[in-house]
DNA sequence: GGTAGACCTGGACGC
DNA sequence: GCGTCCAGGTCTACC
């Protein structure tokens, strides 16, 4: 880290704790963030507005009122509120946790609150077709590839995945069909015919932004509920197989072999965690989670070449 | 509205 | 080493 780089400062609200904001979904594992499991600070390059990287540290200050950034480079003062920002959509340091912390005392107790999410919409966008019919550890690979090879170190921007074209992310990042839905959002996103701040607008209703999701090409149900809770929305369930390992696992159902009998499941699930509207999706997380912990340890001790790539079904099938 | 098959990769398994 | 099968969510065609 060149010593020639800013340090930006950014308030946290009180009781704020950078480990446990980042190391609560599995987004932190995925390039281009990097945990450090023994200096306890995140590495993480955000673009400026012009589309340049900044390779920023982010580490909690001794008293734990302020994040301090330090780049390794100086950041013009004009860039330095995009930077920030960029930090605190990851943090999520806008969001009021009071209400949920109301609604599961547990959370509280546990400092569950804020959920990981990226600098950008569009980055979580991508992130979540990487996650879509595929194993976690091949997650981890199209998006290690995607930042080393598109995006020259940061998470490509939109011109940078358009520009590299289908067949090459395809060939070079092993995404497979993702690739032609990667780019088509890419481009729909630079020539306007998507406008991701509709979607971050914070009156959005859960059905209409639901909707608005599944349209998008590539986005179904499962993404969809995905990135409602990635966008602050958590009255709906992304179900997916590891949903119903988790479910079945935790409160001893048997996992049904049919379409209508996981149909009924789907119901099942819903009707349980409509206890906690509107928090649903963060209820299951926060289950979830900490059923990951104690397998493994508090997240913030997982290194994301180890135990990083050990979740999904697939891998933790083997208990139901 | 429901269902089947294709999409693509990596890993497990059998030979 | 090679071939086959499987997991994983979405799209499209078809009924």
């Amino acid at each position: 880290m060149s010593h020639a780089g800013s340090t930006l400062t950014l308030p946290v609200p009180r009781g704020f704790d950078l480990k446990k904001a980042v190391c609560s979904y599995g987004y932190f594992l995925l390039a281009p963030n990097h945990w450090d499991v023994k200096r306890r600070v995140l590495y993480r390059p955000v673009r400026t507005s012009r589309g340049g990287l900044v390779r920023c540290v982010v580490r909690q200050n001794k008293t734990g009122s302020a994040l301090k950034l330090l780049c390794n480079r100086a950041v013009p003062r004009g860039e330095q509120a995009f930077v920030k920002a960029q930090v605190s959509r990851m943090l999520r340091l806008d969001e009021d946790q009071r209400a949920w912390f109301s609604a599961c005392p547990e959370a509280k107790k546990r400092g569950f609150g804020p959920m990981f999410r990226s600098p950008t919409l569009f980055e979580d966008i991508v992130k979540t077709i990487t996650s879509c019919n595929v194993t976690w550890r091949n997650t981890t690979t199209m998006n290690r590839m995607m930042v080393e090879r598109v995006g020259h170190g940061g998470f490509p921007t939109p011109r940078q995945l358009a520009d590299f074209g289908a067949d090459n992310l395809k060939a070079q990042c092993k995404v497979g069909y993702r690739a032609e839905r990667i780019v088509r959002l890419a481009r729909d996103v630079l020539d306007g015919a998507l406008d991701l701040a509709w979607f971050e607008a914070p009156q959005r209703e859960s059905d209409a932004l639901f909707d608005a999701l599944k349209a998008i090409h590539g986005l179904g149900p499962y993404a969809a509920g995905n990135l409602c809770h990635l966008l602050g929305v958590y009255d709906r369930l992304a179900i997916d197989t590891e949903t119903y390992r988790h479910f079945c696992h935790h409160y001893g159902v048997k996992r049904p072999k049919t379409a209508a009998g996981l149909t009924k499941l789907d119901r099942k699930i819903e009707r349980h965690y409509a206890a906690l509207s509107p928090f649903q999706f963060k209820a299951y997380w926060f289950e979830l989670w900490c059923d990951y912990e104690s397998r493994y340890g508090r997240a913030w001790t997982w290194d994301r070449e180890t135990t990083g790539q050990n979740f999904t079904a697939a891998v933790l099938s083997g208990e139901v």
